[in-house]
DNA sequence: TCCGACGCTTGATAAATATCAAGGATAGCC
DNA sequence: GGCTATCCTTGATATTTATCAAGCGTCGGA
């Protein structure tokens, strides 16, 4: 790794507790890459190499089975994937691709375990990581058992709203049909959903949406902060 | 706790590698409890006060929304629940229950931190826990969003007649009503799903299930072990 | 500027799944 | 034995979601 983006990793949470030494054996074996949108990085099935950080641009986790597709979650800055392989030794129970030119972290998973056993901060880090992972996973699960496909856009769009400063307006993240994937439906259903959601104060304008009635939409939607808050 | 349960307790893989002043600690400061069968243990959003270890018996884990209810997976001896809201000192997700009368070890959240801080042996044991339940999760989702109702069902008979010694005939280890909701579908489409399996050597008698074409039933299904295979 | 590719939407239809209501089997209990 | 509660199944129907096909708009390249 180039050592001018040794201080932008150093304090990533992962790694700002560890001690000095420990730190510099990681950095030493891990490369820093910059990889162009739409690049396969790892693909299911495959033994763990290297655990991933991602550090700039976004990267999807997708899955495949029975000749179908699903998008399981998106990573940015600054999360990792593939933890539990790693931890586990185990292959990638999914594929995971950029989004967008992306700067992901890549360290050998030898490095990460000597590491965690050698340090009690890292390994507490790691352990942080892996158990909001799982959280989140646990919560994308609940959703989809519990509610509707349209519970889960009206969801999906208040908790958006949220993130980017409750301004009476959404900026989606990812294309309709990433959305849609991510939300467990088809683009055409989404696009329906859309429609069905236009009295209770939900405008589109590509990939701009506007709330013009909270208190509608909250209601129908029925936020639950043990499956939408992201930081419990 | 009891005398008497401690080389039970002792010899589980979470504990068997603790230094033993850790370990008598830990134990020290545990409930070993018997719970009746149908006993709420914890409700979802109650913060986290004992890290749970199913000793004997089964404890289904459920979560509710919208005013649904959903069973969201069931932990059989040995194994640990809600160890994620532990190491996060944070709320629980999911409610847990007794599906008959159970054996569950009670540590107390602070205690388990120490001892994870304490005891090297021990924090890997946990990490490799939590990964296990972590990708566990993952599949779980993987399941409901790559595949259709009645491929859910025929890949879990599968996965119960390998784990039953595959002698043509699959013992449903839940009533049907949970196996329904585990499986994410009602009961009435559970009842349709045995039936449309029919033809594909599927003969349902109460909890027991005959399967007398594995090669048409392996077709349907199309079993994927990044999917159904608990153990990796 | 035109063209074509692509992403999104819409309509028509089909398939999957849920709901509601009723009926049967079974097991515990008096 | 008969009663009752519970669970499961079945049928009829409604809802939800997916599929297929077409059309529309936008954007970038020729």
């Amino acid at each position: 790794m180039r050592t001018a983006d040794l201080p932008e990793v150093r304090s990533l949470g992962l790694f700002e507790s560890m001690d000095e030494s420990n730190f510099d054996a990681l950095v030493q074996a891990a490369y820093l890459q910059t990889f162009p949108a739409q690049l396969d990085l790892i693909a299911e099935g495959d033994p763990a190499d290297f655990l991933h950080v991602v550090i700039e641009g976004c990267v999807e986790l997708y899955a495949r089975a029975n000749g179908r597709e699903s998008t399981m979650g998106m990573v940015r800055p600054v999360g990792t994937f593939i933890l539990a392989a790693v931890l586990k030794d185990a292959v990638y129970l999914m594929s995971a691709r950029t989004c967008q030119k992306s700067k992901v972290l890549l360290i050998p998973v030898e490095d990460v375990r000597r590491a965690f056993r050698a340090d009690e901060a890292f390994a507490r880090a790691i352990v942080l990581e892996l158990a909001g992972c799982y959280r989140a996973v646990v919560k994308e699960h609940k959703d989809i058992k519990l509610r509707t496909a349209i519970e889960r856009l009206a969801n999906r769009l208040i908790r958006y709203h949220r993130d980017q400063g409750e301004t009476g307006r959404v900026e989606l993240p990812y294309d309709k049909r990433t959305m849609a994937s991510l939300l467990g439906m088809t683009p055409e259903n989404l696009s329906r959903a859309f429609n069905t959601l236009k009295p209770y104060g939900v405008d589109v304008d590509g990939t701009t949406i506007r709330l013009n009635d909270m208190k509608a939409l909250n209601g129908l939607a029925k936020p639950n902060h043990l499956i939408d808050d992201r930081t419990t």
